[in-house]
DNA sequence: TTCCACACAGAACAAATGTTCGCTTCTTAT
DNA sequence: ATAAGAAGCGAACATTTGTTCTGTGTGGAA
């Protein structure tokens, strides 16, 4: 005989015990016991319950700890099983709002962040945006300004940003800017440095720079930070002058 | 003597136990017991964690159930002391995205809203961005077409909709309009009915309508629907033609 | 010095709770 | 009809877990 063991989804009264342990840690804040179930479902011994128990358990719908009393814990695939929204850590982010971009704010650094009960105000966004290893290193801004209002982002709506080392040519971010005592948000890009003011033309015929001269004459990168408002002209200066804090992967705007 | 219970706020161990709890809690999805507690804040007698619990329970810090094992739950008040976000419903609110505002699409009416395990996708928001009891009523839908873009809003944009009976003019909102099967964003405004056809100028002398007449002579209130671009025009028709399902209160754009 | 509330402590106890034992019934395939 | 796995059952037991008892130590006010 086929072993009926196959059966990989719970019986409608494995299904009316999980329900039962939802609903209960729902209400009370902790789980049912085994009494507990028996009696909601009916089932007047203990080792009926602990069977079902054990079946959900290898089925890998239900969570128990050996031993251990009120331990039942249902897992994602109970959820899903029952119809129920699962809300939990793996659905939503809460991305601290840490600042603002604003002249004379300096965007924080990864390591300068406020510590977690600092944080006032988070961001809930759904987990899905960045894969799960990245999540933790999301961080809202507020803006402060309409250099950007060509690209639909407004005055006062709160951007989403993640940590990036290389952002890629036309990717917005924020980025701040020590020597300006500027936080700014603009498309970012990468260029040429611009030509020296003694520089002669690519095309004259020149002596090969001295070897001693390389190092100091090799071409600095640079950046151009593109505002997406006509009336604010794109920033153009050396990488290393320009600390991209992150790009920018969602925006939330309030209508109040 | 002035009887020292006045204290209300958790001693330093007290406030040890509370954390333990927290992160117990965490940690395995169930609270630990009175022993587990004493354990980990190195109190060798189950009475004087008992003791302490009474107190904190006392305070309201945390609730406790009659004779149960694994039963003490953290109240808000113990999380806020904890200095831990509080990400609970009275945070957090889950919008359901239940459609788009697209041509030939209608927009749910609230009692046509999909069932509650049907929603397969929600918009996070924080949760005061309504008062509470209109919080259930939200919805939110995904933006098809760029009639508001100067309002800063895209094609593929999330807006976040509040029901609502009377718009005010000037408000954003989502509006069906069954005789030209068309969803649609657009501003909101009431205007005077155009004249009709043979109607005379307001200057002119004429008598005063048939009282009999006045029901079917009674102007009807009309609506005009704005978009914010050049592109479109006006949507003029009677109000009892257009159903607004609702007022933009948030808005929610992903860059990927 | 005395008094008293607070905090602590070990031990015992009571109750809650999970697990095991030995068995029966049901269901389905052969 | 038989076999075998699934599901169920009452009872007993083991362990976990919360509560109570009786006492001590501390610190500050009277």
């Amino acid at each position: 005989m086929t072993p009926r063991r196959a059966r990989q989804t719970p019986s409608e009264r494995q299904t009316a015990m999980l329900r039962f342990v939802y609903e209960f840690q729902q209400t009370n804040g902790f789980a049912p016991s085994i009494r507990e179930i028996g009696a909601q479902c009916h089932i007047s011994s203990t080792s009926v319950v602990d069977y079902n128990l054990r079946r959900l358990e290898e089925m890998g719908y239900i969570e128990r700890s050996q031993e251990k009393s009120r331990a039942i814990r249902l897992t994602d695939k109970a959820l899903h099983w029952l119809g129920i929204a699962s809300e939990d850590a793996d659905t939503f982010v809460y991305v601290p709002l840490v600042g603002e971009i604003a002249a004379g704010v300096p965007i924080p650094q990864p390591d300068e962040m406020p510590p977690e009960q600092a944080i006032e105000e988070r961001v809930p966004l759904q987990a899905d945006i960045l894969p799960r290893y990245e999540r933790d290193r999301l961080f809202a801004l507020r803006v402060k300004g309409d250099s950007m209002i060509d690209a639909l982002v407004a005055d006062g709506d709160i951007v989403v940003l993640e940590p990036v080392d290389e952002p890629r040519n036309g990717e917005m971010v924020a980025a701040w800017l020590p020597e300006e005592n500027e936080a700014t948000l603009k498309y970012f890009q990468r260029i040429a440095p611009p030509p020296p003011a003694n520089a002669v033309h690519a095309s004259d015929d020149v002596a090969q720079p001295d070897p001693e001269d390389a190092l100091e004459n090799t071409p600095r990168p640079w950046v151009r930070l593109i505002p997406a408002n006509p009336r604010y002209v794109p920033i153009e200066l050396p990488a290393d002058k320009v600390q991209v804090a992150g790009r920018v992967v969602a925006l939330l705007r309030l209508y109040r």
